[in-house]
RNA sequence: GGGCGCGUAGCUCAGCGGGAGAGCACCUCGUUGACAUCGAGGGGGUCACAGGUUCGAUCCCUGUCGCGCCCA
């Protein structure tokens, strides 16, 4: 029996269970080993997060192509985890001991943090992994992955060595976004660009050579700086080589003011003449756009700060090179002071000696950290980086050739951007939790790459002995004993960047290195689906590793989805406090309702402004869907083994199989071009305003009337397309179909891995697939050609007619003002006998629907009855008396200049030779029908007139 | 500054060479046993603006204005 009321939140948790229970969503299922394999790699989400809004639309969208290629009969592996977000976490733990009043991370030593954080992972990390069970995801969750997974982590040594050995990792010196709070290098996409109103400093650098003198603009030449404090580090000024007013002064050098530091003028085209005065200061240890001037110039680099961004002067002998006397001193003075009060200090010293022209307002991008919200510092220091742009050339070419497919096409061009202008991509991180480097230092720095400490502390020791450093007793001894071995050989402390691990992913997840059976099965998967802002990080980075390690690209389509943004369009954030909770629109209006609504809005190519108007919207189609259940339900509609749709016999009935056809046949298209919006809308359209508004209550008369074959046929075709809408709709809302599933007639199994009605056709992806090539894996069994689609264009006919009938008559009823309790007779005029067999077959639901009394017939429309068209002929109420003759009037002259605009525009068209001449002959054709059909509207409704007239 | 995208009904959005659609909101009517989380009907749009291409432009091209995002 079904509720008699939907309640979205008393049934999801219950048929999670039941999915779970079944297994229904494991990959390589003993019924499925035949089948062809379809795989998607979740976009790992870290493992400190919660589901918001992006998530919801991501997975929704995974999970309907996942549950639609399971009830099409793929083996679908949907490969579940989360990534072990190095900072993130690591800071969460931090908190947590804070908070506690426990010891800090430096206190407790590296180890113990480590259990720490593992214990905190075990307590509460994934909640997000229960928040997509509760959006419906139908992952396996039995093979969930983490990024610190011993099997991942092997995963992730054996592609440092590796790349490593290849020479596409190395050690470098260089500058990094380096996060003065959290003390570690930070990726540039974890640097976010934030408007800053600050200031430009315009700075007078005093020439070489002459006496500086700030009345005489010819002693000194101005630079301007958004961040004077470097100034300290500066070893240049660059000016545009164009730029006339200071060719004369390239090669010459300026004293650094304060510093006492000669350094050259050089003329690069950086320096752009428009900007502040056209001369800028050069600090390559703090810029990165300085650096590259620096590289150029052969310039020093002058690091002024430490690790936490405070002056470090006093024992940089980098800084003091070449400095006069008494420089020490002002190195001693600044030395430890934070870098924003060196600032000012810096600021206010120059201005008392005359070296500031002027401080003008600007406001600019200043970077931050997006964990640790303080300003980050380019910083110069010794990384790990993979030779990005060496591995970006297969991942370009994969796309070029079309191996590798985004959708929309558009992407592509963000894509190229990107990889063909990568930066050797910092993998190194100066944190605890992640995945240590394998690189241990002998005590002359000399660095040894290995996958086990054995083979790394081997190499060393071998290395040491042939170079006389140890005798071959010391390094044995320290071969066996760790601790003979300390302060000898040093591990490398720092750890691996977490998208180092996640580029692994659609293979790591697979078992690889260690097994390779799912690999061969699974790799490369079909689809990844990931929001545009992720394709640095995820899409880049595992198509330049799966190409490198498994010959072959992650996945062949990657599917972009749009932005979930608030209403008004705003990027949902915490700061701005707009964020929408997925969780409790799904506590609210149900996961099913959610997903819909994300599903109907998830257009190609556009960002969602969501409104949760739209989410109660799609709550009352469920319900709808609910009560049409309920429905069928209390008139026993129920579908007897070998029911044939094909084969019924009422117009009615095969009219709603033809639109069922036609419904299924929408919505698997859709979905297969990655239209999800279009599923949606030719879901919802045909269950709402098909099935519900028009075949059920067409079939109303037959199913409460007397007994016989044609209630019975009835009744087992409405329980049919029932069957077939709840395996329609189970892709986008699948706990209310799998419930209604359930509830509705005894079943062999869960609806989820009921066969979808239209099978998959063979598609050039399934033969192109390696797993069909793979004499291991057994050849999938193809569907036969399947038999054109059932369809019935005269029930078509019928059925519209008797559609257009009634809502004809309903429309001019309501702008008579005529209640619905006035029955109102009908007359047919000049019916043809098809339209007379018609009317007599529907007589009592045009009736019923329409507020009629009797029906009959008639040569020509009574006088004084309202006369509608209706498929060509006139249909008449005769409302003598009730109808305001007037307003009829003003009614058929409104038709009337309807009809003789349309005319008039087709005249003007058909008369223009040019149109016919070049228009396709369909188009013309389409053309004298509408005008056809527009004479013929004129010529009736010119005769309803003049019996209006007679009448009058 | 470079790139991408968007201006369609009051709002949120589809559509995209042959006289524009949905959901929500609004107005009118409705307790006919699936559903008021509903039903019936209705109003409402020079498809941002200006040129161009075309027999024909909301749709293609160019420009302008406005807005958003990404990168520098």
């Amino acid at each position: 029996m079904i509720e008699k009321t939907y309640q979205p939140a008393e049934i999801e948790g219950r048929i999670a269970q039941a999915w779970e229970a079944e297994g229904a969503f494991k990959a390589g299922r003993p019924d499925r080993r035949d089948a062809a394999p379809y795989a998607i790699v979740i976009p790992p989400p870290n493992v400190t997060g919660s589901l918001h809004m992006g998530h919801a639309l991501n997975n929704t969208l995974q999970d309907i192509l996942c549950r639609f290629e399971r009830m099409r009969g793929r083996d679908v592996l949907w490969q579940p985890g989360t990534d072990h977000a190095g900072i993130a976490t690591q800071m969460v733990v931090e908190r947590q001991l804070m908070e506690r009043k426990e010891p800090g991370r430096r206190d407790m030593g590296r180890e113990k943090f480590l259990e720490r954080v593992w214990q905190w992972k075990a307590e509460s990390g994934g909640i997000i992994i229960n928040q997509l069970k509760r959006l419906g995801a139908s992952c396996d969750w039995s093979r969930e992955r983490f990024t610190m997974d011993e099997g991942l982590s092997r995963a992730v040594i054996k592609v440092f060595v590796q790349l490593h050995r290849e020479g596409l990792i190395y050690k470098a010196k260089r500058l990094v976004n380096w996060d003065p709070k959290l003390l570690t290098a930070i990726s540039d996409l974890e640097v976010q660009q934030v408007e800053v109103k600050g200031n430009l400093w315009h700075l007078r650098y005093p020439l070489e050579g002459v006496s500086f003198d700030p009345n005489d603009p010819s002693t000194f030449i101005v630079v301007a700086t958004t961040r004077p404090e470097t100034m300290l580090g500066d070893t240049a000024v660059a000016v545009n080589p164009e730029d006339e007013r200071y060719t004369h002064l390239v090669g010459r050098h300026v004293i650094l003011p304060l510093v006492g530091r000669r350094i050259p003028i050089v003329a690069d085209d950086y320096s752009d003449p428009e900007k502040g005065s056209g001369a800028v200061k050069i600090t390559p240890a703090h810029d990165f756009n300085d650096f590259e001037v620096g590289r150029r110039h052969s310039l020093p680099q002058i690091s002024v700060l430490d690790i936490e961004a405070k002056l470090s002067l006093a024992d940089n002998s980098a800084y003091l090179h070449g400095l006069p006397e008494g420089a020490r001193e002002f190195a001693e003075e600044l030395e430890g002071m934070e870098r924003f009060a060196a600032r000012k200090l810096i600021v206010a010293r120059l201005e008392e000696f005359g070296f500031l022209e002027k401080i003008e307002p600007n406001t600019h991008m200043v970077p931050h950290g997006d964990r640790s919200g303080v300003v980050i510092e380019p910083f110069l220091t010794d990384q790990w980086y993979v030779d990005a742009a060496t591995l970006a050339q297969p991942a370009i070419a994969a796309v070029r050739n079309g191996d590798t497919t985004f959708v929309p096409k558009n992407w592509e061009k963000t894509y190229f951007e990107w990889m063909e202008n990568i930066q050797p991509w910092c993998i190194s991180r100066q944190l605890w939790w992640g995945h240590q480097i394998p690189a241990w230092y002998g005590p002359d720095g000399k660095v040894f790459v290995a996958e086990t400490e054995e083979e790394a502390v081997g190499n060393a020791l071998g290395y040491y002995v042939e170079q006389e450093v140890l005798t071959p007793e010391q390094a044995h001894d320290m071969a066996e004993d760790p601790a003979k071995r300390e302060g000898f050989i040093t591990r490398d402390e720092d750890v691996l960047d977490t998208w180092f691990s996640s580029a692994l992913w659609p293979f790591s997840t697979l078992g690889w290195p260690d097994d390779d059976t799912d690999v061969k099965r699974y790799y490369p998967t079909n689809v990844l689906v990931t929001g545009f802002d992720i394709i640095f990080f995820w899409v880049a980075r595992m198509m330049m590793m799966g190409l490198h390690f498994m010959e072959d690209v992650p996945f062949p389509t990657v599917y972009i989805h749009a932005l979930v943004r608030d209403e008004k369009g705003a990027k949902m954030s915490k700061s701005k406090g707009n964020v929408i909770d997925p969780l409790h629109l799904i506590d609210e209006y149900g996961a099913d309702a959610l997903r819909f609504t994300l599903t109907a809005m998830a257009a190609q190519g556009r960002d969602i402004k969501l409104a949760t108007s739209r989410v109660e919207g799609y709550r009352n189609f469920a319900t709808k869907l609910w009560n049409a259940c309920r429905f069928a339900e209390m008139n026993q509609c129920a579908l007897p083994d070998g029911f044939d749709p094909t084969a019924a016999k009422q117009t009615l009935n095969r009219w709603i199989a033809h639109e069922t056809v036609r419904a299924v046949r929408e919505v698997t298209e859709a979905i297969e071009a990655y239209r999800f919006n279009d599923a949606a809308g030719a879901a919802y359209r045909f269950v709402w305003n098909v099935y519900c508004d028009w075949y059920l209550e067409l079939a109303k008369p037959v199913l409460t009337g007397e007994d016989g074959e044609a209630k019975a046929e009835t009744r087992a075709m409405v329980a049919w397309a029932r069957d077939e809408i709840l395996k329609l709709l189970h892709p986008f809302m699948p706990f209310i179909t799998e419930e209604l599933w359930a509830v509705t007639a005894k079943r062999d199994g869960l609806l989820t891995l009921e066969p979808w009605s239209r099978k998959a056709e063979l598609s050039a992806e399934v033969f192109a697939s390696p797993v069909l090539t793979d004499p291991m894996v057994p050849p999938v069994i193809l569907q036969p050609e399947h038999e054109p689609e059932f369809s019935d264009p005269a029930a078509e006919a019928e059925i519209g007619w008797v559609v257009d009938l009634v809502t004809a008559i309903r429309s001019v009823r309501a702008e008579m003002n005529i209640t619905p309790a006035t029955l109102t007779p009908l007359v047919l005029a000049g019916a043809s006998p098809e339209t007379r067999e018609r009317a007599a077959r529907w007589s009592d639901v045009i009736k019923r629907l329409a507020r009629l009394g009797e029906i009959s017939f008639a040569d020509a429309a009574p006088q004084g009855a309202v006369q509608l068209l209706v498929r060509g002929e006139v249909a008449a109420l005769p409302l003598k008396g009730v109808i305001d003759l007037a307003a009829e009037k003003a009614r058929l002259d409104k038709e009337l200049g309807k009809a003789e605009a349309d005319i008039k525009r087709v005249d003007a068209k058909l008369s223009n030779e040019k149109f016919v001449a070049n228009a396709p002959e369909e188009i013309v054709e389409e053309e004298k029908e509408k005008r056809e059909a527009a004479v013929a509207r004129k010529e009736k409704i010119l005769e309803a007139l003049e019996r209006l007239s007679n009448a009058g």
